[in-house]
DNA sequence: AAGTGTATCAAACAATTGTTTGAATACAAG
DNA sequence: CTTGTATTCAAACAATTGTTTGATACACTT
């Protein structure tokens, strides 16, 4: 039997989760300082004092709508495996289990042609850190640059050193994450520049190509796809 | 002779440099919002009023201080003849410039193993463009992104199209920018890494080999340095 | 010496904004 | 119905902050 009384500030309650929903959205727009509590509670169709009523201020509805942002992302589009401790696509070779790490990212940080909620608020967080910066980190970003990490070894010679795996996973990082950190400087230099599931094929193609024929020094036309 | 009158606002007056100087190292340090022209003006140790008194206004000063920064950069470190509307190095083989161009981009962006004042602006302006970035991109980095494309061209195939050449380029921007605007991550997930002139010179030596390797698809070792 | 324009400054102003308050409302349990 | 708790809301509060004001000091010209 549930109980029909709310306890606490749970999904029980509608216009804490509209506050949740508001918030990811215009914190990923504006970002935390440039957003007010105002507007997010016009959003919501709450009033002002709900955002302290349910969250006590505003810092702590950044933090929470963060965490719902990255659940959210994670339920939608994980990295498959790479959660349960095994190896990314382990069973598949390397230069698959890149190109799919490619693709995967690319996929994380654009949806139907704009950047997601969650990496909007990764970018901001990188113009300004706070803790939940360190909590994504900690609970999904380091797995993930870790399963990298693996990736690029299992394609080097055998006698390669992981400081030298860890400098190509910077370089295929960068070339990932670049199109969304640094978006308004690309729309500038490159305004035919597209990021729809189409444009994200041709990119992750790309990305795979450069990064095989840095690391393996082969042509990897053959092997992509 | 020089007139001791000070017309206007200008170099005559030092109240009006020392808030340039406040302003860039400011800005840069916490971006537009954050930033209170009571800080500037403590830092500058003028008066409240200096700011709307010499500039007009906040965004006056802001656009004025980058404007300031953007010239002090070009002065202290120039693309060397780039601006000349002459290629970068055009005398020497393109690998040697691929690399002279990465060296002297990384160069740009990181002194003394910090980011510049130039650089953090920039990336402020990544995630809240303002008309100085528009400036900065018509005034610099197309010219520079232009000299890129040239250098790629030189390096490629004599068939290849530009619009390859342009996505090579994308991977080497990704990665000589890479470094600044995803700086708070790069410090978690790569706690050793370094920004002083030692390390960019093994930096530049890393994203050369690469892009070289993907572009060429040789083994660069040999060329380098 | 008087006049003129520049520069500085303390104080105040006006708008924004995060937060609190105290009353009103809804609703389930007793 | 009464009680108690959760929730909503209009209003107010307090702090911050960009900007303005009016006075004052200063340098130079006439």
């Amino acid at each position: 039997m549930t109980r029909a009384t709310p306890r606490t500030t749970e999904a029980t309650c509608d216009t804490h989760r509209r506050l949740l929903d508001a918030a990811v959205a215009i914190f990923a727009e504006r970002g935390f300082r440039r957003t007010t509590v105002r507007d997010i509670c016009e959003a919501a169709d709450a009033n002002v004092a709900a955002v302290n009523y349910h969250f006590g201020n505003k810092a702590a509805l950044y933090d929470a709508a963060f965490d719902h942002a990255r659940k959210r992302s994670n339920e939608e589009n994980p990295f498959v495996q790479m959660d349960s401790g095994r190896d990314f696509h382990a069973d598949k070779p390397p230069e698959r289990r890149l190109y799919l790490f490619i693709r995967t990212m690319l996929e994380h940080q654009f949806r139907d042609g704009e950047p997601t909620d969650l990496t909007r608020l990764m970018t901001h967080e990188m113009m300004l850190p706070t803790p939940a910066l360190d909590r994504l980190i900690e609970v999904s970003v380091r797995r993930v640059y870790g399963g990298l990490i693996q990736i690029i070894l299992d394609l080097m010679p055998q006698d390669s050193t992981e400081k030298q795996a860890r400098a190509y996973a910077m370089s295929v990082s960068a070339q990932c994450h670049f199109h969304h950190l640094a978006l308004p400087m690309i729309q500038r230099l490159e305004p035919k520049q597209r990021y729809t599931p189409k444009a994200l094929d041709d990119l992750a193609d790309h990305i795979h190509r450069f990064t095989l024929a840095a690391v393996r020094g082969i042509d990897a036309k053959e092997l992509n796809r």
